[in-house]
DNA sequence: ATAGCATGTATCCGTAACGGATATATCCGC
DNA sequence: GCGGATATATCCGTTACGGATACATGCTAT
């Protein structure tokens, strides 16, 4: 019934967004939402914080976008039997991956434009 | 007087911004307005696009962040002595510059981040 | 045992950015 | 001199961000 969402009308993504896709992709299991708010401390080396407000805040949007969607607690082994009840789960939709991907095609992009324009020094090692 | 403001407090900047300041970056006798719109939606394929609102609204927060700055009509030469008087011209400030360096340095490692996370195919040719 | 801190989620609300609509004036080609 | 592209400006509704606050649970050291 609900027509196929273009993934492009989603573009350019907010960096909090698009860090919160990234925090997620390699994890079919999925992760909570305070894990991603430190995923994403730790691959932006602390350059972005995210305090509730927007960690929730932002959540809630993707959820409402489709671009993730809560996953269902994994049981853990015997050795691990319990597991923090507060813990909400989330994974990236197949089509919060090809937003993902688009977007970062399109950073991609301007980082070329970029090195065109002679913005950076060198190549990256 | 003022202190010197730290450019990676501005970071990230909102793709506007970022594009803004791409468009300026390869002229050195600044570009006017409407010039910059048509270089972002020619840079970005039309997948961006600048309305009056976006456009002029960004370029006084820009001004008021030290970003740009407001720049001297160049004269013309006598085959084409007129011009048209509305143009305002704006260019890089040397802070704006090394911010846009650092943004793309930012987005270069966002990028990475996705490669080694395996978002994207292959190598760009 | 309990105090203290990190973990974890949720909501409220002020501020800023975006972006469409509207207005107005000038330039250029016909 | 008309019409459309050029060019700038302002208004304002909507959304995203981000700090403050609240509150409950888990963990650890004394």
């Amino acid at each position: 019934m609900g027509t196929p969402p273009d993934p492009e009308m989603l573009l350019p993504l907010t960096p909090v967004v698009l860090h919160i896709l990234l925090a997620l992709a390699d994890e079919r299991q999925g992760k909570h939402g305070y894990a991603v708010a430190r995923e994403v401390e730790k691959l932006t080396d602390d350059r972005i914080r995210m305090g509730p407000g927007t960690l929730y805040g932002s959540i809630q949007r993707m959820l409402d976008a489709s671009l993730i969607e809560e996953a269902q607690r994994t049981k853990r082994s015997r050795s691990q039997p319990e597991e923090d009840e507060r813990r909400r789960y989330y994974r990236l939709t197949p089509f919060g991956r090809r937003v993902l991907e688009l977007e970062i095609a399109r950073l991609a992009d301007v980082v070329a434009i970029a090195r065109r324009k002679q913005i950076l020094r060198p190549e990256p090692a």
